[in-house]
DNA sequence: TAAAGATGAAACCAAACGGTATCACGAAAG
DNA sequence: CTTTCGTGATACCGTTTGGTTTCATCTTTA
């Protein structure tokens, strides 16, 4: 079965949480380290972190007081999968072939609504 | 300059996008026929392919009556191209974990198996 | 033990979202 | 011309989202 997409779509969908995944990308930070390069609050930052792990796109491990949060990129995997789907279009002629042959064979298959 | 990322992350954002998406793909397919495979309103759908066509992800080309729209998959190309940005980590991920176990294995500590 | 630091959690708010119903308009068909 | 068909547009509604403020909890440190 494949993974549920929506909440790793919907963690994607803003532009603050895409940011906070590329800085995670670089050093695992404390949720108050992250808050501390946006212009907003900390409890804002908190719930698109926490939108994130829903997303299952990061994870908190705690060090005492401190919560680090570090990226899990192969959280992305389902989200490239499913966007590869349309390499088809995109001027390979083979891939252009076998579209042509495969013609209907995978219909629009997400099963990820709840 | 690079083009703005979130149209078109808003767009992926939602199931029922997301199918479009995938039915464009297979034929250029009316509003009226788009909608006629949803259980919903017409009037719904057509707001969908409206956030579809701001991300820029489908077209419209008007035949009297009918606006069949059709698939623009090279707009998702900025969004995997962002999403590329994070390959170093699952590639690098296989890579730094066979040097890790091949300089010190007596550490197999913080590593998930998947 | 008391104070300070980092976080959790809840209440609250405006705006956006996903959907409906309704009406207007231009093209096609009778 | 009149009707019908596909669509555009608008108003409206309940829920979700993104943000704030405030307070509680737990850990470190003086």
């Amino acid at each position: 079965m494949q993974p549920d997409l929506q909440p790793a779509f919907r963690a994607l969908a803003d532009p603050t949480r895409r940011d906070i995944l590329r800085m995670l990308g670089q050093n695992r930070m404390s949720i108050g380290q992250v808050a501390d390069r946006f212009d907003m609050t900390r409890a804002a930052v908190r719930k698109h972190m926490r939108v994130l792990e829903e997303g299952n796109l990061i994870r908190f491990e705690t060090h005492g007081r401190e919560r680090l949060s570090s990226l899990n990129a192969e959280a992305l995997r389902p989200v490239t999968d499913w966007l590869s789907w349309f390499d088809r279009f995109w001027d390979d002629k083979l891939s252009a072939l076998q579209s042509t042959l495969a013609e209907d064979s995978s219909a629009p298959d997400e099963k990820d609504r709840t």
